[in-house]
DNA sequence: TGTATATTTAACCATCTGGTTAAATATACT
DNA sequence: AGTATATTTAACCAGATGGTTAAATATACA
């Protein structure tokens, strides 16, 4: 179930995917939802949470007619192993990690 | 000089271009000793390089005929900040990140 | 000067990506 | 049953990506 590195960073390489991530940050949402701040069509959308989905930065569980997109909590895990080995080079400051922690 | 979040995520999103950035974090290499270890032509690994570059994960100076590489220590600290803006989601514990810091 | 070494540039190719519109599907409402 | 809503699928398109080989460029060496 665990993702590729290449399909996660690839995932977050377009802001559009990114802005979704972050909008889901609040709460789940349906996917009319989603697409409604973005001026695209649907179907653009609804490949971009496809691409979400198999990276498995997202899941999706369609109740009634709505498809609820969410958060996957664990779906940065692997992709933030592999940035923090590379630590001594992309952290400020150990409170500045502290600080975005807590 | 601060590359975009595509540029970062999408020069991260290619094993080969990880592979480069793991071999520079021992040393500084030439581009042809960068090349050596992959089943790939010269010019191929010189455009991931020149991504590489572009993303500001690596820095080129050529001194003679040699181009070296070096690790560009900044350059991921931009996509560090975001992933760790979903610190909550992405993070095991806090004694994970320590072992891997230090 | 001539040759070898290090690297890039150019031209090409197949496949992937991110978008579109139109049609299909599935569920809900009256 | 018939209509509206939510979403996906299909077919298409332009441009990007990741590779190739051949040629060009720049530096070093004898």
């Amino acid at each position: 179930m665990s993702s590729t590195l290449d399909e996660i960073f690839s995932a977050l390489s377009d802001t559009t995917r990114r802005q979704i991530l972050i909008m889901l940050l609040e709460d789940d949402m349906a996917v009319t939802d989603v697409a409604d701040p973005f001026d695209m069509s649907l179907p653009a959308i609804s490949k971009h949470l496809n691409i979400l989905s198999k990276a498995g930065l997202i899941t999706q569980e369609k109740r009634g007619r709505v498809n609820w997109c969410k958060l996957e909590p664990d779906g940065l895990r692997h992709a933030s192993v592999w940035m923090l080995s590379f630590g001594q080079f992309n952290i400020p400051d150990i409170e500045g990690i502290e600080k975005l922690i807590e």
